[in-house]
RNA sequence: GCCCCUGUAGCUCAGCGGAUAGAGCAACUGCCUUCUAAGCAGCAGGUCGCAGGUUCGAGUCCUGCCGGGGGCGCCA
């Protein structure tokens, strides 16, 4: 019925834009070939341009006038929309109800529910999660597990080639310490035993070794002696070190994929790129970097400055390549990875999912790949940066006794929140099935809390309040979903037949319209690498939904016509409630 | 000293240079004989840290100041 227009590129306020552009560009003059048209969200219209006050500024027209043009070149405008043009020269938009309701059954119909993938396919690095093998994971590891991974689900569905690199944290200086600590003291050896039922003890006590041999460090220097020449045998290949580095390492290795599935994220084993990789690299960027001149000599240690960063004593502050006694730091790593992802996995951009503590440090280490010629001017590196993470005190999480909270545990007390909420308002449900849920639930709770505000400031872990399940919650997304399942399964299964000659009701026309800027959110997503605007889109869907739900009723529509109307809104709105917590990385169950 | 982040309702936070600054929690008032009340509707709550500037238009951009957090040579 709408023709032309009703073949929908994205989204019906990418086709307002089709709209206004190309009109602007037979009612302005051609020096204006690419002006923003502006067009926003309204509250006054479905719609609003407000560009052309500020292109009537600079012609130094009237706003009102031009708009007044732009508007009149508009083609077909009443089948689909009425313009007009409001206050100082901004311009309304309202859609025909047939234009909305064409669009949700366009979406209905297909499997992506309308989202076009990236008009640029590009190779996406994404380094995320990065945990420290021998140590426990914490909260941090938890902020930048959930932020990455939600990325690389969306950068994925957008049709990018997405590769996970897990940086973990698996060689260097504290493991000559750690494998000394455990030849001296072989009867406590945690790796020794490999019963695999107890992995999260075991990490336990690795982690507790740690701490054990970082005392013993800290105090004895004739340890510290031997530690370094334990990291030399390591770095040497030194076959009885080497073993014990190797089950370490497999130890630790077991109790990530413990949490990473207790998490479910999409991380695995093959994305377990850790430093140890990089390690036969060193010498040669170390040697590389020295012959461009990149590097040079200072205090013994092999450096690389940089004119505008000082420290407290007004001195350059290097990054350092190679350390005084011949040793590689982590600096020389991330160089070594950053020419690999360019080079080998040959991304177009590499994201790092990092504390934005590290912010100086990634500056260095970007500048000199730059200068170094690892990276090219085509290939985009960004330090995808995230606040710290507080108690509710506002001061960094930590449990009573001061130490670091152990993410299993929060885990686990997460779920078993959820469980017993779940029991409460589902008494008939069966012990199986709510821990089940409880899952979806308790662990949707945590990464939502996280996921919902912006990753750039600090980020205040409250358990009570993500697992109060009220209010702006995962849960409150995941209940919204499971009503409209309850809803639909209520109809036969086949689908409902949209008619686009039907008056919408306000919630359905809200509803419509919002459902339809699903693709527009998940480009900014992309754009800004801010997960979280997904997050607060789902709520505001959420919500809309819930308002239309106690106003619409389905079942008892009043005619025919308008409950397959309404039915389709119902399951285009699941549908994109579930696509969406799926890209967040959490579970719609059909029912709570 | 320099650099980065941050300051919006009592608390936790959204807010792309556009019209009257929004949610959630907490408080108060209603709403379950009707598709799941983990919900909905309403009410109240604000000199958007302060001061200048740019702009037709600033919570949003620029400069300065104040407050909070973080970082700054051989740890990661």
């Amino acid at each position: 019925m709408l023709g032309e227009i009703a073949k929908p590129v994205s989204s019906l306020g990418a086709i307002v834009e089709g709209m206004v552009k190309s009109a602007m560009s037979v009612a302005l003059p051609p020096t204006f070939p690419n002006a923003d048209p502006e067009i926003r969200r309204s509250e006054r219209a479905d719609f609003q341009v407000n560009g052309m006050m500020s292109i009537a500024k600079k012609l130094g027209v009237n706003p009102r006038v031009l708009a007044g043009d732009v508007v009149e070149k508009i083609k077909l405008q009443d089948q689909f929309a009425t313009f007009e043009v409001a206050g100082p020269g901004f311009i309304n938009v309202t859609l025909s109800d047939q234009a909305i309701l064409s669009q949700v059954a366009f979406r209905l119909g297909d499997d992506r529910l309308g989202c076009p993938t990236a008009s640029k396919n590009k190779t996406i690095v994404i380094d995320y999660s990065q945990p420290n093998i021998a140590k426990e994971m914490h909260v941090g590891h938890l902020r930048s597990t959930i932020i990455g991974d939600s990325l690389a689900r969306v950068l994925t569905f957008r049709g990018h080639k997405v590769i996970r690199q897990n940086h973990l944290g698996d060689w260097g200086t504290q493991f000559g310490m750690l494998i000394q600590y455990l030849l001296e003291n072989e009867e406590i050896n945690p790796t020794k035993e490999t019963s695999t039922e107890k992995v999260s003890s075991d990490i336990s006590d690795l982690n507790r070794m740690y701490r054990a041999a970082r005392e013993l460090f800290d105090s004895d220097p004739e340890f510290v002696q031997r530690s370094r020449k334990r990291v030399v045998s390591l770095q040497a290949g030194d076959e009885e070190t080497i073993d014990h580095w190797n089950a370490i390492v497999a130890e630790s290795k077991r109790y990530f994929r413990q949490v990473y599935d207790r998490l479910n994220v999409l991380l695995t084993e093959e994305d377990a790129v850790g430093e140890s990789f990089y390690n036969s690299m060193l010498d040669e960027v170390a040697l590389d970097l020295e012959a461009r001149n990149v590097a040079v000599r200072s205090q013994g240690a092999l450096c690389v400055f940089f004119d505008d960063i000082v420290g407290p004593d007004g001195n350059q502050v290097p990054l350092i390549v190679q350390k005084a006694d011949g040793g590689y730091g982590y600096a020389t790593t991330d160089l070594a990875a950053i020419r690999y992802r360019a080079k080998t996995l040959q991304a177009d951009v590499i994201l790092y999912v990092v504390d934005s503590r590290q912010a100086l440090h990634f500056k260095m280490v970007f500048e000199a790949a730059r200068r170094a010629g690892y990276i090219d001017d085509k290939v985009v590196v960004s330090h995808v940066s995230f606040g710290s993470v507080l108690g509710p005190d506002g001061r960094p999480f930590k449990t009573r006794a001061g130490d670091v909270v152990r993410l299993i545990a929060l885990l686990d007390d997460a779920v078993d929140r959820a469980r017993q909420t779940i029991l409460e308002k589902n008494p008939d449900l069966g012990e199986g099935e709510a821990l089940l849920l409880a899952r979806e639930v308790g662990i949707g709770a945590v990464k939502y809390a996280d996921l919902s505000t912006s990753r750039t400031r600090d980020y205040i872990f409250d358990v009570d309040r993500m697992l109060s399940l009220q209010g702006n919650t995962g849960a409150y997304l995941q209940y919204a979903h499971a009503r409209i399942c309850s809803i639909l399964n209520k109809f036969s299964s086949s689908p409902p037949i949209v008619r686009d000659d039907v008056v919408m009701e306000p919630p359905e026309r809200r509803l419509a319209l919002l459902v339809d800027g699903l693709p527009d959110v998940l480009a900014a997503v992309e754009e800004t690498s801010e997960p979280h605007k997904l997050a607060s889109y789902l709520y505001e869907l959420a919500h809309t939904f819930t308002t239309f739900y106690e106003q619409c009723p389905v079942l008892r529509a009043p005619s025919e016509t308008i409950r397959q109307n309404r039915v389709a809104l119902c399951e285009l709105t699941a549908k994109t409630l579930e696509l969406g917590l799926h890209l967040l990385g959490i579970d719609a169950p059909n029912r709570l």
